[in-house]
DNA sequence: AGCACGCCGACT
DNA sequence: GTCGGCGTGCTC
């Protein structure tokens, strides 16, 4: 082996011969709780092993997908050894991977194994999947042969077409599958084997790049231009393509996209995972001409398997998926976008707490390409990147057309209330009358999944929580039953107090869209309305369904949660109205103010978009803050300003650095004992401040008791470090759970 | 982290 | 009499 092949292990001896066997270390991609997560396997000496082997070891009794990452200078003999349970033929990991990874595990302080988990997630789909018989027409066949003229219809099916399966060919020849192997048995079908990635094997979009483009405005081509000019000098490059709702962004990464391809390297999409939805790839089809591969969490194991082979594989020249997609092994990859950059659901507390959006700035920069957030509203931390230098920005001022930003209105609930267990004002109400009258669409924006968000007793005061975990339960009135959002749990709604058992004595307090739609149909029995939430609208064909019926005018007044201001365009929407714009500024959410001021941005940019000037009306019950001003204003600046020195001055992200370490377990005596060990042993530094231990914020959650430390540190302060040395000195309990969480998002 | 082995309660 | 709870321990 020459050193221009780094990733080839040394393992030839002075004649030339291998020497094998191999003892092979391997990382392994489940989440291990020991050093590195690497294991020491056999290899036989039939095989070369190479750095970024992708392999399936065996693990106890499982057997787990691995990598490859380097050779063991120990007995290769060792009869504890276990060999290997298989070799995957997709490409390799490249070393720049690897090292991506093992940053990312320092990052986010999760197991190695936990984050290669991310990279190589199905195990069946690292090995070819198997040959699946087939049938062509008998090679010595004549047709004069008396057969019978169903028989004689399949025959000609077949000559003209590759090799089918029994079902596709009974599918596409309308016979029954029977038919089908009866013909087999009597020798006028041949048997073949046909591999079911052969169509796989020529990338679609291979033309891609040659579709015309659309006509972009200037704004948009001098955009696009940047990105591409990056993309011709192949370094890493982020920027922040910013433009309101309307302003033809996608057109621009799409065009990015496309000179992408003509390089003959991947591009990859991320959205949120609700804005994945069919409309997206009807929009990506239309200027492509093909579908892109998609990745989200609603695929079937087939589906799966599929797309991360063409992926792996590098023939898939695009991709779309959800955050999960951002860490699959593109072998070619030549540009990221990052679309909503803002959206909250890229920071998600699953097996490794990880901000998405961050980390594809990362990976962008390990793989020297370059990365594009899009975004209306950028997040603070996306600013503030872009006041230091470290991201460039594109904006989009035009707005396509001739479409306005909506008029802005504040109602005052104080001096302006609804009538009692009413959520619309009287003047919200006036509002939507003349917009019905003048045949156009409202919609109502109210982010509470349900009917109420809690319910209490009228007599001992009772409030109905989950027995889980300590969060209130949400009445939901379509299946007459209670919620527990944050588990999942789900009750009959009773009849009693379950406290006092005082008959009929509960009652349902505040609003959820359900009981929003109760009082618009009160208040305008003839309008027809849609609700879109998560719970009444929960699969692609229902979305498409709802969409229709508010594009073909079927719909007056629209009433949605959070799910409605990602990506829909209704171009007769004349008024929205955020029912509670409050909502985002309770509790001590530190992006609360930031987050009220995307919605509202968002949702009022549905207003309006075609022509017309439209309306957006938000209720309040402190209009007084300063993130209502500066909306009402339009006054984008004065808001940053105004989020950026309250940030700082409380040396808060992305100012400061903040990290949460939450204890959990079953056994609340013996968490709080841990709590308190580890409160002892807490570290003391001059720019760190360690606060805890405290109830979590869901002190109890799914059967466990929660306490947490927050960490708050100066910005150059390496936090992981600290934790780890601070975790070293204690020992916990088995059955407490410690989860680190690096920058989090929820800690009121 | 999984997953098995292993010892104590409510049920076909 | 079993199914099933989660405590403990191991994975090359």
């Amino acid at each position: 082996m020459t050193s221009s092949e780094p990733d080839m292990l040394k393992f030839d001896n002075a004649d030339g011969k291998p020497l094998g066997p191999y003892r092979v270390k391997v990382m392994l991609a489940t989440a291990l709780p020991f050093e590195g997560g690497v294991l020491d396997y056999l290899l036989d000496d039939e095989n070369t092993p190479r750095i970024g082997q992708i392999v399936i070891a065996p693990l106890g009794n499982r057997s787990v997908p691995g990598v490859i990452v380097g050779l063991s200078d120990e007995d290769p003999m060792d009869k504890r050894l276990k060999p290997l349970d298989a070799i995957s033929d997709l490409p390799d990991l490249s070393a720049d991977m690897l090292d991506t990874l093992r940053w990312v595990a320092g990052w986010t302080m999760a197991p190695v194994g936990a984050v290669l988990k991310m990279v190589l997630p199905i195990k069946d789909a690292l090995l070819p999947p198997k040959g699946q018989m087939a049938w062509r027409p008998a090679p010595d066949l004549s047709l004069e042969a008396g057969i019978t003229e169903k028989r004689r219809a399949v025959l000609e099916v077949l000559q003209d077409s590759p090799p089918m399966t029994t079902s596709d060919a009974a599918l596409f020849t309308g016979v029954s599958k029977a038919m089908i192997t009866a013909m087999a048995k009597d020798g006028l079908l041949e048997a073949v084997t046909i591999n079911p990635e052969d169509q796989d094997a020529n990338p679609i979009l291979g033309k891609a790049h040659q579709t015309p483009s659309l006509t972009l405005t200037s704004a948009q081509d001098k955009a696009a231009h940047a990105v591409k000019q990056a993309l011709d000098e192949g370094c890493f490059t982020p920027f922040v393509l910013d433009g309101v709702t309307g302003s033809g962004k996608t057109e621009v990464y799409f065009e990015a996209i496309a000179h992408t391809i003509a390089q003959g390297r991947q591009a990859l999409i991320l959205l949120p995972e609700i804005a994945l939805s069919p409309a997206m790839q009807e929009r990506f089809k239309a200027r492509f001409g093909d579908f892109p591969v998609v990745w989200h969490s609603g695929l079937t194991p087939h589906q799966r398997n599929r797309a991360y082979r063409r992926i792996a594989k590098g023939q898939a020249p695009v991709v779309i998926g959800a955050r999960s997609a951002l860490f699959l092994p593109y072998p070619n990859l030549g540009l990221i976008t990052v679309d909503e950059e803002h959206d909250q659901s890229y920071k998600q507390d699953d097996h490794v707490p990880y901000q998405a959006r961050d980390m594809a700035v990362m990976r962008a920069k390990a793989e020297d390409i370059p990365v594009i957030l899009a975004t209306a509203t950028p997040s603070l931390e996306t600013e503030v990147n872009i006041d230091q230098g470290r991201y460039q920005r594109l904006e989009l001022k035009e707005r396509i057309g001739t479409a306005e930003l909506p008029d802005m209105a504040m109602i005052d609930l104080r001096r302006d209330p609804p009538p009692r267990q009413q959520w619309l004002a009287p003047q919200l109400v006036q509002e939507i009358e003349n917009v019905l009258e003048q045949g156009k669409q409202s919609l109502l924006f109210l982010n509470r999944r349900g009917y109420a968000p809690l319910t209490l007793c009228r007599t001992c005061g009772e409030r109905l929580t989950c027995r889980q975990c300590s969060a209130w339960l949400v009445a939901h009135k379509r299946d007459h039953a209670l919620h527990c959002h944050h588990c999942g749990h789900r009750t009959r709604m009773p009849q009693d107090c379950p406290s006092c058992e005082t008959e009929g004595s509960l009652v349902p307090c505040g609003p959820g869209v359900e009981r929003l739609s109760d009082e618009v149909k009160s208040l305008f029995p003839d309008a027809r309305q849609a609700v879109l939430s998560s719970d009444l609208v929960t699969t692609p064909a229902a979305l498409a369904a709802f969409t229709e019926d508010v594009l073909s005018g079927a719909v007056d007044i629209i009433i949605g949660t959070q799910m409605i201001t990602k990506g829909h365009h209704f171009p007769d929407l004349k008024l929205v109205g955020v029912v509670d714009a409050d909502l985002g500024l309770a509790g001590g959410d530190l992006r609360a103010a930031e987050t009220t001021w995307q919605v509202m941005v968002q949702v009022a940019g549905r207003a309006g978009r075609s022509g017309e000037k439209g309306k957006a009306v938000l209720q309040t019950m402190a209009p007084e803050t300063p993130v209502f001003k500066a909306l009402m204003a339009a006054d984008r600046e004065a808001f940053l300003t105004a989020e950026k020195q309250s940030r700082q001055i409380a040396g808060m992200p992305p100012y400061g650095r903040l990290a949460s370490i939450i204890l959990s377990g079953r056994d609340e005596a013996k968490l709080r004992e841990s709590g308190a060990l580890l409160g002892q042993n807490r570290p003391h530094f001059e720019d760190v401040a360690i606060l805890g231990p405290a109830p979590a914020p869901m002190a109890y959650l799914r059967g466990r008791h929660r306490i947490r430390f927050l960490i708050k540190a100066k910005r150059g302060v390496n936090v992981q470090k600290i934790i780890a040395d601070w975790l070293k000195c204690v020992t916990l309990p088995s059955s407490i759970r410690c989860q680190i969480d690096i920058d989090p998002y929820h800690f009121m």
